[in-house]
DNA sequence: GATAAATATGATAAAAATGTGAAAAGCTCA
DNA sequence: TGAGCTTTTCACATTTTTATCATATTTATC
């Protein structure tokens, strides 16, 4: 699973956005429906969707609704989202087959949390750990990298150089502690090689090479914000 | 047994629901009856039943008695809901052919674990467990992998490493990591080996060969997404 | 602007890791 | 024991990565 594709279901936009929000900078690729009906559409219409957030309060058509509908044909993990402990209704959800309930109002970590376990058990690829900034996706568990959500080809030497530099985002690296972070201790080789590195690191990165800042007369820094 | 059917049997509705759910959640199948008259019913009427859990005491025919009647006709998995250690009955319950006891009050942890392992001992089609991914089929139990639907031979080896890559999908897997996950510890030849393998794998596994990655510098990551 | 110092770049050489086929070593079962 | 199989080792071909170097470009400073 390279990209978990999420469709979240929700009648309010604010909602959808702010989940949204944070899954897509965890790395996921994340769809949007306003209500169960657009949910179904594009579910059927779309390339494999990997887990489905459902509201249970819609119009036209509810979450246990759209849930059952959904479960005649796929087994695709799906989250509901309730109004806060709401027991009975877990209970018939579990029936219907929804595999976790997430009551509002949650923090984004609990959603996230929530949503890597069930993928992790789904048997997919998650369990993962990332780091992200501006658009770059480090997994330092399926050891890729993804630029805007598309995967980018790094050597060994690249993505822990890149793996470094993420990792001490927005503090001006030397040369000679990116040599000490990244080489064995046992190379005396030349400073510049990092020069070289860098170069095909901005270059593979494309329009996010230039996060990788220049700083004169000292090394680097890997900076997202600005 | 793609979902294994279960019935539980028990005179308060209760009791039913909360075994119910927690075995749904697991992925099971569950039909409930609320007496042992009518747990015979559903039982001959209903296509494939794969497990029984019986409470002791019910009204019109208690646990015994249907245990009874039903091993006349049956060997299906039967586990027996009691009071808290009541030896003597245990012991005529065995007689009985009852396979599991569960004392009252029970955690939902204990159910499923019984309730997996006897269906995983009742042997055959049952507990079977299977991973599957790119068209690529793993049966542990049957021990037997298709791809495609199409049989593949595999030596041991070459399973156990399959197997392992399966389990881990989509995480970088270093030579050392699956030296140790695959191999006994006690092993110290050359991990050299494991290219080996991999080679003969991707040839036997045809055109899935290629959902075994190489990772350069690193080893090598199973990955059906894409 | 001119100059010196530092960094970026592209090409190339060197090194390292993996793929492959075959042979050797182990096992298993008549 | 020995045929038939699996597993491991090995040597060599191939591929990919990494390091180096010469040159171009950029930057800071005067």
């Amino acid at each position: 699973m390279e990209q978990p594709r999420i469709l979240i279901v929700d009648d309010e936009s604010r909602m959808r956005k702010l989940v949204k929000d944070f899954l897509v900078r965890k790395g996921y690729e994340v769809l949007e429906a306003g209500d169960g009906v657009e949910a179904l559409d594009i579910f059927y219409a779309e390339k494999q969707i990997d887990m489905l957030i459902l509201d249970v309060m819609m119009p036209r058509m509810d979450g246990w609704e759209l849930c059952k509908e959904i479960r005649k044909t796929s087994r695709v993990p799906i989250i509901m989202l309730t109004a806060r402990g709401d027991e009975r209704d877990e209970l018939l959800g579990f029936q219907l087959g929804v595999d976790e309930y997430i009551s509002k109002p949650f923090s984004p970590k609990i959603l996230v949390a929530r949503v890597e376990a069930i993928l992790r058990r789904a048997g997919g690829a998650a369990g993962e750990e990332k780091i992200e900034a501006g658009g770059v996706v480090l997994d330092k568990t399926a050891h890729t990298v993804a630029v805007d959500g598309k995967a980018v080809d790094l050597s060994y030497k690249e993505f822990e150089l890149l793996e470094f530099f993420m990792e001490n985002q927005g503090i001006a690296l030397s040369r000679e502690k990116i040599l000490n972070g990244v080489w064995n201790y046992d190379y005396f080789g030349d400073a510049r090689t990092i020069d070289t590195h860098v170069k095909k690191l901005r270059s593979k990165l494309g329009d996010k090479g230039d996060l990788i800042h220049t700083i004169w007369g000292l090394g680097y820094k890997f900076e997202a914000g600005e």
